[in-house]
DNA sequence: ACGGTGACCACTT
DNA sequence: TAAGTGGCCACCG
């Protein structure tokens, strides 16, 4: 995926393109693949801008787990819905095993 | 031009 | 163990 700060938001969504159904990453994880620090403010930013498009955002969550934009999602219950229909479990906002499933594309993608 | 804000994270009480 | 604080960078009014 190519470094480009004009490209910020699509190197994300590619990045969350990549996530293999029935995993999840955290967006700091995003963020230290792309090269920046402590950027997980702006992977969330982007996120809310890609709510239009097409990309599995719900896949994407803080890093311990917890369904943070759900409210962000329309309804914000389709998130969790989406998440367990690719067999993730979600309980109280949380998924379970999130260590577990857990796909960083900083050692994953390598 | 400037300050406030945000789908966060890590470190410090 | 839980709550508080600073840092990071782009967008909006």
């Amino acid at each position: 995926v190519a470094r480009d700060h004009e490209n910020f938001f699509l190197e994300v969504y590619e990045v969350v393109k990549l996530i293999p159904k029935g995993r999840v990453t955290s967006y700091g994880a995003i963020a230290r693949y792309l090269g920046i620090k402590s950027g997980a403010r702006m992977v969330g930013w982007a996120m809310k801008a890609s709510r239009t498009l097409d990309i599995p955002a719900h896949r994407v969550l803080n890093g311990q787990g917890l369904l943070t934009g759900r409210h962000h999602f329309n309804p914000p219950e389709s998130m969790q819905q989406l998440l367990e229909k690719e067999g993730v479990q979600v309980h109280e906002d949380k998924v379970k095993d999130f260590e577990k499933i857990l796909w960083e594309p900083v050692k994953e993608l390598l």
